[in-house]
DNA sequence: AAAGCCTTAGGTAGCGTTTACTCCGCGCTG
DNA sequence: CAGCGCGGAGTAAACGCTACCTAAGGCTTT
């Protein structure tokens, strides 16, 4: 059908539109209108071309169109992991979130580059943005890196951040109402009875400063003095809190509820409790933070304060893209809300 | 300082190595031979021409580089979807190995590149490849592809595919036994004393085939005659998983046991039949394959068989490597095991 | 019938790198 | 003292594409 084609065609793999030009018996110009889909070409002539392409396997080499465009149709989404303290991109919370932007940028035919950054050396933010391999950036967390965020901001506009709001802050922030949630489940936990209320976590990033600001509102407001001895810091991950209480179990020190800073410490504390044979929520009440999948599965599920990802993923998207498309937008804080289940 | 430096700077943010070339006083080829750390160029001079890009936050442009190199330095992360069945990539499955996934390739400097894909239009794996965003692909789960696999993996080497083996695949494999995963369920239901062992999933791709054969062999052992009745179809998603055991149950069939596809059924299946008011193990005992975070949490804690995902991802990313460096690498299938808990 | 206009298409200049090739000057050897 | 090798640095040709500019026809318009 097509075997004069064929004897044009360079070793398979490498095929580039001069070929497909030299095929269609056309310049390249006019196929890379073709493919484009330019009305400027006829439609039977542009059918043909892309006909002739498509039986040939051809398809437009990215890193090319890339740098004539400059851009790339591509997502930078970050994990800025600080302390290198062994938290990974399988911590089940970045996960979710990683899912629910994947999800949401693919349904607007954007790529995702996924990115781990150990944050400590100056310029990483620079480094990435200046390397343009993405049209806009997504940031998960600020860790310890408002002033860098703050820094690239007025030059780059492309940027959104999942966090907590700081005085002052220029860059596109999202996310959720920390401190009214740490205030949330102290108060719920008063309600219930509980007045000595451990907080676990490290207090070092925005979000955890401001749960831990609620914590202290909800204590305030419930009439209950703040101990220092129930602060009991703790990196992120699984193994981190399990040590910190254990710590506290063996320190003597009297307590009756955990209010953790996230669902995966929580759930860390819970196993350690009963495993030390205290009774969840009997001896000891635990309330989590984030509301991850494993929360409702726990033994007992979870109560925790919830935090909407699957919105706040749809909405970082939607502002990253309309800022993309030149409109600057605003910094959007959602709502959290308790869910009660059993744990507390 | 540098004062002179800063007049010939463009506007801030379209650096090229021209820029600094002249602010250095060199050509263009040293800075780029510089930056790449070439002992070409004497140390002082590199370091100085360094100092240069780093006060004036140059970074090399990928695209361009890219482009040039015919190389990305990403690594391709595809989830194909078959049916458009809701699967999205924020299943926890899918999740849990793009997480342990790209821990393994950030780890070796490399991007990732996520890319949804909904199988179907014939082609979309030759239009990935061709677009040479990524130096490699990984693509989770064979899904009804074998034959578009099987056709490209003639001419493009790196590439690796999690999923279960056929006769005469030509793609680099890795997974998990498949077979003998459904074979050590069925039989650690039976030595519990159960005979109606429900299967239930979609038997449509290679992993499912094999999960369903493993099943049928255990039947086959222990004597126990295979009947279709038991056999329930579900698509792989909670949802679709919940109406088929409602649908099981309301259909009076009678069983004493549930062998998911997944964890993400089994837990479906789970809470469905306690809501019907059965116990579990007591009236049906549950077993899952996976092992995903959720299993060991739900209440009861699910019997499921383990796939070391850790080690799978750790493989592929091994194999991947070193067939870009032009080895030929084997397929690998690692073993299984049944971890006991309490739903069976 | 000359002048304009629209349609269709090609030529070509970049996009910002890397690297093979060339060139220059200096210290050596024979 | 001619010639040679070599360290050090520049020139220019890709890499594969897009889009601006130009041009050739075939129309309509005055």
């Amino acid at each position: 059908m097509d075997s004069p084609d064929l004897a044009l065609a360079p070793e398979r793999g490498r095929l580039k539109m001069a070929d497909i030009a030299r095929m269609a018996g056309v310049s390249i110009s006019t196929v890379s209108r073709a493919l484009a889909g330019n009305t400027l070409i006829p439609k039977t002539l542009r059918d043909q071309i892309v006909e002739i392409a498509q039986t040939h396997g051809y398809v437009v080499n990215q890193s090319a169109r890339n740098l004539r465009l400059r851009k790339t149709d591509t997502i930078g989404v970050i994990i800025p992991l600080a302390h290198e303290a062994g938290q990974m991109i399988s911590d089940p919370f970045f996960l979710e979130m990683v899912g629910r932007l994947a999800d949401e940028i693919t349904r607007r035919d954007y790529l995702v580059l996924l990115n781990k950054v150990i944050t400590g050396e100056p310029g990483w933010l620079d480094r990435i943005i200046q390397s343009h391999r993405a049209d806009g950036l997504l940031i998960i967390g600020q860790s310890t890196q408002h002033d860098a965020l703050n820094g690239v901001a007025a030059t780059y506009r492309p940027m959104v951040v999942w966090g907590a709001p700081i005085p002052g802050h220029r860059y596109c922030l999202v996310g959720s109402d920390n401190h009214e949630g740490g205030r949330l489940a102290v108060s719920h936990l008063v309600a219930r009875g509980r007045r000595r209320i451990v907080f676990l976590g490290e207090i070092d990033a925005p979000e955890a400063i401001q749960r831990f600001e609620g914590y202290r509102a909800g204590l305030m407001e419930a009439g209950i003095a703040f101990d220092p001895a129930l602060v009991i810091p703790s990196h992120y991950t699984r193994e981190d809190a399990q040590g910190a209480v254990e710590g506290l179990l063996a320190s003597g020190v009297a307590f009756d509820a955990v209010l953790a800073f996230s669902d995966v410490l929580a759930l860390a504390a819970l196993t350690t409790l009963q495993r030390a044979g205290k009774r969840v929520p009997g001896d000891v009440a635990v309330v989590g933070f984030d509301d991850i999948l494993l929360a409702q599965h726990s033994t007992p599920p979870l109560t925790t304060i919830r935090q909407d990802l699957e919105a706040g993923a749809r909405i970082m998207v939607d502002l990253l893209f309309r800022r993309m498309a030149g409109d600057s937008s605003p910094s959007t804080i959602s709502p959290v809300r308790l869910v009660a289940r059993e744990s507390a």
